[in-house]
DNA sequence: AGTACAGCCTGCCTGC
DNA sequence: TGCAGGCAGGCTGTAC
């Protein structure tokens, strides 16, 4: 499941192959049902407005990838559960669930392979009026300035949601997923359960440094690759934060810290593990 | 307005 | 053995 340490490591990974190169063509497998455009008037449109142009830059906002367009498009991706992006050479066999390949110059392909079709692909014209994306709307990114501990406080301190919930709320923060929410309350030693308003001073200053601690801890190690295996950097290569999980899907397992066994719960239709002794 | 939740999707695992 | 059912969780839309 990308999360921000995923689409960070993506994005680093693409960015020399990608960045002032021209995209030639895009191509989809004949499946009529492709839901990645759904949002798009058609795929035939799609296609003749990107031949042709050339990636200027490539920014992650959230667990978004940006491709800022010359000229004047931007190409929006996400991955949802299951997204992968794959820099590729021409010619090199299909893989599984392929569902577009954007042709760059140098016989370089970038490919968008996603099992669960979660995933999805914008592209915003000079003329997009309604675009169905929103970026705007997103909270701070975690690791910029804008994330300080004084709106984080002010965020906590009117919501009556289970904290979890709350950092899972790309309104409130954006990049956060199940793994690093799990990761960083147990880090915290706080139980996802936990009413946010409830929390005290020192609990929302420790969770703050703790979000930003952890998330860049998983963009050193390039992050998570879970035991599904779905993910995968740009180079096709696993992550390696997953042998650092303390909490995620080792439920039933002893905590490393204190040896309680590791329990877990549903919270807003999501599971979520925790430590029962560690995390108050 | 803030919150909760169903639904989308499909491979994999469990239990009968 | 085979199959049904549950689970995984990104986000949006809808309802309370």
């Amino acid at each position: 499941m990308p999360e921000l340490p995923e689409v960070e490591t993506i994005k680093n990974d693409l960015i020399p192959y990608v960045v002032g190169k021209t995209i030639t063509n895009v191509t989809f497998p004949p499946d009529p049902k492709i839901r990645i455009l759904r949002r798009f008037p058609s795929q035939n449109k799609f296609i003749t407005e990107l031949q042709g142009t050339k990636i200027k830059s490539l920014q992650r906002r959230a667990k978004y990838l940006i491709f800022d367009i010359q000229p004047s498009r931007t190409l929006i991706m996400h991955l949802g559960m299951s997204g992968q992006l794959l820099i590729r050479k021409a010619g090199v066999p299909p893989e599984p669930y392929l569902q577009a390949i954007f042709h760059l110059e140098n016989a370089t392909e970038i490919r968008f392979v996603d099992p669960r079709k979660f995933g999805e692909l914008f592209l915003k014209l000079p003329s997009s009026k309604d675009f169905p994306l929103n970026l705007s709307r997103l909270g701070p990114e975690p690791l910029g300035e804008s994330f300080s501990l004084i709106y984080f406080t002010t965020v906590i301190q009117k919501s009556r949601r289970k904290i979890k919930t709350l950092l899972m709320d790309q309104k409130a923060v954006a990049g956060i997923g199940n793994i690093y929410s799990d990761e960083i309350l147990f880090r915290a030693k706080i139980h996802p359960e936990r009413i946010a308003f409830g929390l005290k001073e020192r609990e929302i200053e420790l969770l703050h440094r703790t979000i930003r601690k952890t998330l860049r801890e998983a963009i050193f190690n390039r992050g998570t690759t879970a035991s599904d295996g779905r993910y995968l950097n740009g180079t096709g290569r696993r992550g390696k934060f997953q042998t650092k999980l303390k909490v995620y899907q080792r439920q039933g397992e002893p905590c490393y810290r204190c040896g309680a066994i590791i329990r877990r719960v549903r919270i807003g239709g999501r599971s979520a593990s925790f430590c029962p002794q560690c995390q108050k």
